[in-house]
DNA sequence: TGAAATTGTGTCGGAACACGATATAATGAT
DNA sequence: ATCATTATATCGTGTTCCGACACAATTTCA
């Protein structure tokens, strides 16, 4: 006899797992931050900044859209990395509504290091998440099958 | 000649493509949670409640572990959601220091047709996660072979 | 057994962060 | 030239998290 009601409570344990490996890196992300000195938003702004393919400027919209945040959460998000030293801000020559930003020299250097450490992480940890994943869509054929 | 001064730096488009789609994954999560009436983290907090296995109690210890919190953001993350009637407080006869978080009616039926959507989300974009994952775990094989 | 350490939960003040609503300037369309 | 659109910025508000602290129940062990 079936242990849930539905196919969705049977894959439950699944998702929560999914979700809690994200969450430890998350949580991994938001220490390593810490302790270098800046919120895990502000390395992924940096990330998202330093990762923009050659010639292509970081726009507010641009990070807003990559941070998936509204546009206003992504100027506060800039606003705080500029107070913090990590970015500077520049306005687009050909487009004066547009703001552009630009990493500091430390905010380089910060993004270095930490992406250095948490691709360490990743692959030492990554395949936690894509385990999880597997076993979520392995629950999947299982769930439909039992049905039949 | 090397387009990065850094294995890090040359591995960054792939790391930052791989938390723009956790970062998807997670906008979804919160619009569709907001669409029903809770947060994110309420959502969250119903799903590690419900993963229990049989006979586990719920304790705020083991609430803040899988969500990644301190225990003082779990009591709070708690009680927002006794007000929110989704679950409710017992305390564990076996050791009185505990507080048991169990699901209400309500918060049950939620769970169940929250956790459906996002089921039926990961099954349709999950691959995103994993194939960034997989494409961050190349980059580490050829950003070594590189250096060979 | 009874004092001391440990464990589990709760409270409080403060900060980060996101959002909606609104404002303003630059650009584009007709 | 006017009007709509686009891009950014500001402001007030609400949520959420954390560290520091407090307190009660349990466990340790002398």
């Amino acid at each position: 006899m079936p242990k849930h009601r539905s196919i969705a409570m049977s894959r439950l344990p699944d998702l929560a797992e999914l979700r809690f490996q994200i969450r430890k890196f998350a949580g991994f992300s938001e220490a390593t931050c810490e302790a270098a000195g800046l919120s895990a938003q502000h390395y992924q702004l940096l990330q998202v900044i330093a990762a923009i393919s050659e010639g292509q400027g970081a726009s507010i919209s641009y990070l807003a859209e990559r941070m998936v945040l509204r546009h206003n959460s992504a100027v506060e998000l800039v606003d705080r990395a500029v107070r913090a030293g990590l970015v500077k801000r520049t306005s687009d020559q050909d487009d004066l509504r547009r703001s552009l930003v630009l990493l500091t020299v430390g905010g380089a250097e910060l993004l270095e290091r930490l992406a250095t450490v948490h691709l360490a992480e990743l692959d030492a940890e990554g395949h936690h998440i894509v385990n999880a994943m597997q076993r979520l869509h392995a629950s999947k054929a299982s769930a439909t099958k039992e049905t039949g």
